[in-house]
DNA sequence: GCCAGATAATTTAAGCTTAAACTATATAAC
DNA sequence: GTTATATAGTTTAAGCTTAAATTATCTGGC
């Protein structure tokens, strides 16, 4: 049974030496899938539920007062669609309520309901706890470098226009 | 309208000081969509197709003399029935051909075809281009810094069990 | 040969995601 | 007030993804 780590080493030895970039953000791809796939299994195993689910709640905890839709879509950077659906599926299992604004009849204020900020909260504690876990060998030097390979990646990015 | 940068430090914003882990989390995910957001709206912009085509297709350019469903599947890390589905759509658009094999009659050899291979050089040209050029002002220096970064990452996820 | 267990691939049901079209409401210009 | 334009949210169609169940085939032990 081969690990994630051997296929990647497997892939990178597919790639031509001078294709640095290239190598570069397949290690980087695959370190952040890792991650993602461990808190993925994490909320699956413990809370039954998905990363874009406890996203959404995330966002909600941090407004008690509520956001609309439309905030919500881009807090969390996906398509008002999206947002739709997550929401739908939330609200029938009582973890978020949708209440009609005053001022504008087109929108909704979304808050967390007393279910939802409980469920949330134990979500929390656990997510934070894996992640902390899963970078505690990482020392604030690494996390300063990081950042200035993240400032040129994204440099980068901004450049194609 | 917001950046994608200025979103992310708004959620830092709301992270406590102790969760540095967390924190670093959030830069490195962030990064990571960030460029892939990039591959994808190239792909689909300049030859209409998806990153896990593209994917797909790069591991059958590796073998031209075809691999099985099932070692595509591990290669690229998602399920038998992902690689149906993707497999399905290539095939339709005459990209892949799947042939029986002679040892054993439950798997097929999967291939590019001569018009696959084609639009895969195309696409993978296109594809270096962009990530090199994304990449570009990250040195050597950087790079190792980061992979002593992610070893330490793998390591805290390897913790888990 | 026969049978039990393993393996290759597909199917199914559910959820995530997007782009584009659509409905309803708000706002601004006149 | 009417009209044009913009915005809030939903719907639709398509594709990606998974876990679990299923079908067909293979392999080893007898």
């Amino acid at each position: 049974m081969s690990t994630h780590l051997q296929i990647v080493e497997q892939r990178l030895a597919h790639i031509p030496h001078d294709k640095e970039g290239v190598k570069t953000w397949l290690r980087f791809i695959s370190c952040a899938q890792l991650v993602e796939q461990a808190i993925k299994t994490m909320l699956r195993e413990k809370f039954d539920t998905t990363l874009p689910r406890f996203e959404f709640m995330s966002a909600l905890d941090r407004v008690p007062e509520g956001i609309t839709m439309g905030e919500l879509s881009r807090w969390l950077m996906v398509t008002k669609g999206n947002i739709t659906g997550v929401a739908e599926r939330l609200s029938e299992d009582g973890y978020i309520k949708r209440e009609p604004t005053p001022t504008d009849r087109r929108s909704f204020c979304v808050t967390l309901t007393a279910k939802g900020l409980k469920e949330y909260k134990r979500m929390a504690a656990e997510y934070e706890a894996l992640v902390e876990e899963i970078f505690s060998d990482v020392t604030l030097e690494d996390t300063d470098m990081f950042m200035g390979t993240v400032a040129k990646v994204k440099e980068g990015v901004e450049r194609l226009g």
